[in-house]
DNA sequence: AATGTACGTTTACACGTGTAATCGGAGCGT
DNA sequence: ACGCTCCGATTACACGTGTAAACGTACATT
């Protein structure tokens, strides 16, 4: 039964995952290149990839002089985790509230009624 | 045009305000009070009120003894950043994605979907 | 008046995070 | 063989956060 406390990442680790994600294995220097539009030295990436390592978030192989990065933390699992602690938190973890807030700051788009109606439909289609 | 940045509160800070939201203006006791599940100290709780102080997510009226303490920080603008920053950071700040992905997960009860659809019709009628 | 009390203010302290610079060692080039 | 280079590992450091304890001081009490 494993009941490990969700890996944490921080705000700054997920987008170094989110190239992770994209793929690998993938060494630094591929990382540190894809993050370029963050202003972040080589360095910080380096940290980063440290930290995301020590907490188990991600696995690294050696390919000779280099390591190639491979997550172990699925993307799903995070968005799982962090959106469910957002839900509970904010909207008494239940989605329809959180929806009909973005409704009456009349943020959803034309685009989103619609995405949103075919979804339901979906759902009560299939099934 | 005012530009200043989000008022940023921390978690802690935000169970202190969930209670000024409902009831203000309030004195510290009862906050105490009303935080009672929490297992804070009372000077936890007093620490909290000085930092949304200097935060200015809050005032404070003397009453004699005491203060009042009540929000400047509005609940909807405290939704409204911490909802987009969500939505922005994980979901590309569209709610459809959102709703799929948890319908994805069968997170969604017989009463979400309900309630979705009656918001949809909602707001397709109402325009 | 002296002391206790209640309440706000100041100080504390460890841990995570953002953001790097620097160190150290294994190859590579000459 | 010797120094340069590339990369991961170690160290740095300020700021926010969680979590309090200690301090000061204006009232209340005796």
């Amino acid at each position: 039964m494993s009941k490990e406390p969700p890996v944490a990442i921080s705000e700054a680790e997920s987008f170094v995952m989110d190239v992770i994600w994209k793929r690998s294995p993938i060494p630094t220097e591929d990382i540190v290149a894809a993050l370029a539009d963050q202003e972040w030295q080589e360095a910080t990436v380096k940290t980063l990839l440290n930290r995301l390592l020590t907490k188990g978030a991600i696995s690294a192989e050696k390919e000779n002089r280099r390591y190639l990065y491979s997550p172990l933390l699925t993307r799903e699992q995070w968005l799982a985790d962090e959106s469910s602690g957002f839900l509970e938190r904010l909207f008494g973890g239940r989605v329809a509230p959180l929806v009909s807030y973005f409704s009456q700051q009349k943020k959803l788009s034309k685009k989103d009624i619609a995405d949103l109606k075919r979804l339901i439909k979906d759902m009560e289609d299939g099934h």
